[in-house]
DNA sequence: GTGATGTCTTGACACTCGTCAAGCTTTTCC
DNA sequence: GGAAAAGCTTGACGAGTGTCAAGACATCAC
């Protein structure tokens, strides 16, 4: 028992160890559906094991608390949320198709994940009132910045003109436009996701300066 | 008995109806503050009517039930909000001045109400879930934007030059900016509501066309 | 004053929540 | 194959939830 307390103890073999951590992934993952569904304030715990093949009971056996299965949560949403974007910059070759792979991506993500998306604006909200999540959302937040800054970075060397902002700026813009185009696509908007990349392409030339 | 649903009976006077309305604008007032404090999901009845100088019981004889009582408070703070960035216009008389002055009130408001602002966020977040919040979000998102269309349209005939963006994406920016600025605040960054200002004053001058 | 009406409190209801202990089932190891 | 450990289920607990009915208190008209 206690199994949480002291994975770190000698002896376990390696199998073990897998064995425990995936299943704390697979968890953490019917989590992360059930929180998308119906958002942090509405989702219980039995609601989660509902949504997997367990009872409510295994979830304390892998998860100290209900704040250690978000974190989890919130670490595991990183993993799969980041990555999404870098292949655009690694086939982009002219600043024209790398806009558009950028505009297309943002506007094929708002309606195809729009659920994941609002459960992460719903937990970076919560960690305005709850400190527990609040170091892993402000990394997460971080990495997301550092894709947008790659992004804009290689359009602005495949335009051949420096940036105009800073990382912080250019993220806060599109960042906005995305919260924007999906509290519109979610009250049921159709232009919300045409918008969103018509967006994309008129500001991306204004984030950078003078040849 | 349920006063609430047939206010709309003849005969009432005035004198009643007023103290009606008033009693709900005042424990819509408390709600508002408990709800600042500790947000959307941890936020009970009980909660709320501690903060007044009543009890518990007398929420549901002034509110249906409690997406009445929320969707008030909602109501309530756009009244609130909306109005503060006015007199900034209206003083105004130079670009710059104009620029100065909507810096300084984003970085005073991030200071002084940074509970109420994350408040704001928290509830249009739960419209993303919860169907009933939405239309007066979107009503509170719109009358914001047109602030923001206001300001950046002031501003840009005082300097002469057309805007170049819709409304819809310089509001995308400035709201981004506030929630990642907010975001550090509350966080602990002594700098956020400084960078907050510079960010504002950068920006500003590129949301206008050439001449 | 006296009844009627509006306002508010109290206490209870049915329910859901996170947590956890006890025990059953499966796997592992010698 | 059998003991030990891991994995999982069940059912319960105390606390907290939204809701509401019953009644106390206050205010008003007459």
């Amino acid at each position: 028992m206690t199994q949480v307390a002291d994975q770190g103890r000698d002896r376990i073999s390696r199998r073990q160890v897998d064995k425990f951590e995936e299943r704390r992934k697979q968890l953490a993952d019917s989590a992360l559906r059930t929180l998308a569904e119906l958002g942090y304030a509405r989702t219980s715990l039995r609601d989660i094991a509902q949504n997997s093949e367990f009872s409510h009971g295994v979830l304390h056996y892998y998860f100290r608390d209900k704040v250690d299965l978000i974190t989890q949560c919130v670490r595991q949403y990183k993993t799969e949320c980041v990555k999404r974007y870098d292949h655009i910059v690694a086939d982009a070759d002219t600043a024209d198709g790398l806009a558009h792979g950028f505009a297309d991506a943002m506007a094929a993500t708002l309606r195809d994940d729009a659920a994941m998306h609002r459960l992460w604006y719903d937990l970076r909200n919560q960690s305005l009132f709850e400190e527990s999540f609040r170091e892993d959302v402000l990394q997460i937040d971080d990495s997301l910045e550092r894709m947008i800054a790659r992004i804009v970075d290689q359009y602005a060397e495949l335009a051949g003109r420096p940036t105009a902002f800073p990382p912080a700026v250019t993220y806060a813009l599109y960042d906005g436009l995305f919260q924007q185009a999906l509290l519109r696509h979610i009250a049921g908007d159709p232009e919300a996701s045409a918008d969103l990349a018509a967006h994309v392409l008129r500001t991306l030339p204004a984030t950078l300066a003078e040849a």
